[in-house]
DNA sequence: CTTTGTTTTCGACACGGTGTTGAGAATCGC
DNA sequence: GCGATTCTCAACACCGTGTCGAAAACAAAG
């Protein structure tokens, strides 16, 4: 049930459409997603300017299809951590590793749809979606923590959206200025700060 | 020597300059910047749209004055922790207090123009000369701490930015939805998260 | 109170990106 | 082959930006 898309049905032209997301992960990873115009998009795929409008209804709504098709691969790379119990420094530092690897391919227009203040109301409500599902993936990995006795810095759901705000502007700090520190360096300090918002202190392990 | 302004000198007509600030500012609370137009914010003083033009270049150019003009405003918050050392809880948490009631009334232009990934050069610039006095501040105090023992997350320079980011995103989500935390739960998540990251534990205080 | 020069205002224009429409081409099922 | 759906595109209307040059407002002398 897409409810997004501006066409109905299951045709040989969807070969289009996917070449549509295709063409603009690509362009939104070169400019920002604001300075890219439509016409660049469909001359990407061969079409004419006019003819975008037959597969999206704006770029909004690309933009949202995009943001849908980016969460399911969200999905599994904090699955093992998030499944796991107490510190396991190493399953959240490869979950985070996984992560800046999707980072490296879509990071630019991850970021802008992340962070944008208002983003318009499609982008809006997928943001919205995936925002609240990884925040209760997360909120249950730490009230489990707290019923086992863990010492967090607040209540969980803020505590949540911490660590992952952290994280993007971490990831984004990274690729702006890509020499000032070695990837491992950058990993080593996230997961290190994530632990101790979670555990007070990190001290014991590692 | 303003290098910003598009025109020279030092007239009556200052005052005009100064409106288009303020209604500037005014307006970038309701609306995401993007979405003030140009014929807006003259109106908004009394003058056509292109009269505009002879104040400013552009959006641009006034963003950045405004920007420019907000950094002076910023130094003093956290002055006194700054400049205390150790923990000094009550410090940082009056600090936080004191930029989130900057953020009460710029907060959502500061935001966008904080996060955004490129906003022009101008802006960009602006940013960066903002980005990196205040990161120089925390760095110090920070090094500080590692010479009287404590045990930080990572490198001064990553951290400091981190810190500074925690901050922009947590208050970024407390404005969107105000009514899941009060603001003391909110502040006191902060300050403890703060804390953690620069001292390895904060469980003996308070 | 003119004259002269500078400061400020604005209408008219050119440009570029968006979104719509309606007519025609390609394609597919039968 | 021949409808019906699927797809394409040129032409148009719209809106926001930025430029220009002519004129109005103003100030400071003369």
């Amino acid at each position: 049930m897409p409810a997004i898309k501006s066409r109905r049905a299951p045709t040989k032209g969807d070969q289009r459409e996917q070449a549509l997301l295709d063409a603009a992960r690509a362009l939104f990873q070169e400019k920002s997603i604001g300075k890219v115009t439509i016409d660049e998009l469909a001359t990407a795929v061969g079409i004419a300017r006019s003819g975008f409008y037959f597969y999206f209804e704006s770029k909004q709504a690309l933009l949202a299809a995009l943001c849908d098709q980016s969460i399911g691969e969200n999905d599994e790379e904090m699955a093992e951590w998030l499944d796991s119990d107490g510190h396991d420094r190493d399953a959240l530092r490869r979950g985070l590793r996984r992560s800046l690897d999707r980072w490296r391919v879509d990071g630019r227009w991850l970021r802008e749809l992340f962070l944008a203040p208002d983003p318009g109301p499609d982008v809006h409500a997928v943001r919205e979606r995936f925002f609240t599902k990884n925040n209760m993936a997360f909120c249950e990995r730490i009230r489990r923590d707290v019923a086992a006795g863990a010492s967090v810095a607040g209540p969980p759901e803020l505590l949540a959206r911490m660590v992952l705000g952290l994280r993007v502007i971490t990831f984004a700090h990274y690729f702006e200025f890509p020499e000032a520190f070695t990837e491992d360096e950058m990993l080593e300090t996230l997961t290190e700060a994530t632990l101790r918002m979670i555990y007070g202190t990190t001290t014991d392990q590692r």
